[in-house]
DNA sequence: GGAAAAAGGTCTATAAATTGACCACAAGGA
DNA sequence: TCCTTGTGGTCAATTTATAGACCTTTTTCC
């Protein structure tokens, strides 16, 4: 059994300019609040139980961050998520949870037209 | 010359529920705007360029997946992020570099206090 | 200006993420 | 009911992310 990979390079993927943007932004307003509440950037990686390289690269911006390392130091510095509260967050979780269960679960693409023009 | 590495694994790291949380909605609502606009997993997932397998964990609410991705499937979908239209994302990506301009670059630790009650 | 310390970068090794194929099953339409 | 197809999972191979040590450059305070 033999096998052929033709792996797409996640570092060089297009990514839109509004994803790049928010990821960017994010990385900014960690670096700032870090900042105004005079915590060195080891010490702030540290609470986060990362690296002082990972948590650089959260500030500059990177895409290849994990979205868990990158939310857990926003959460750390109080940069807030979806503008909401910690319990404004759950329930909107439980929310959507719902929304989920009133929509069918598999889409069937047999007829069905897709803009193509994003 | 040796070396010893004493890794800590990403998947264990300890993640405060409030940042778990708003990963775990960002990949709900990706997932209900994909239903809603009648989207394959497969199909979405190409549009962005990445896998069905990654797509999947990102729906999860996985927080090891790549922080560009997620946000790149979102932008796709129109989840928008920080509540904010790509103008007023630009925006304020400006505005927050304007504001770190101001700000030291570096913080100085000698004797300053830092709340320890996250 | 000088010293101390933060920040930034490099390098190596390892853990983890991602991919693409394959398989099983559930779900929705005819 | 049947049958197509989306979803979900596994697995091996490979790329990538991350950690930790080290070094250099700024930056801040005295």
């Amino acid at each position: 059994m033999v096998y052929y990979w033709i792996m797409s390079k996640p570092e060089n993927r297009p990514y839109s300019r509004y994803s790049r943007d928010a990821v960017q932004l994010l990385g900014r307003l960690i670096r700032r609040a870090r900042i105004e509440q005079g915590l060195t950037a080891e010490a702030l990686a540290e609470r986060a139980a990362i690296s002082r390289g990972l948590m650089q690269r959260i500030e500059r911006g990177e895409m290849g961050c994990a979205i868990g390392a990158v939310f857990e130091v926003a959460t750390i510095v109080g940069v807030p998520l979806f503008d909401a509260s910690p319990t404004e967050l759950a329930a909107r979780v439980a929310e959507t949870e719902y929304t989920l269960r009133l929509l069918p679960r598999s889409v069937r693409t047999s007829d069905r037209k897709v803009k193509d023009d994003f």
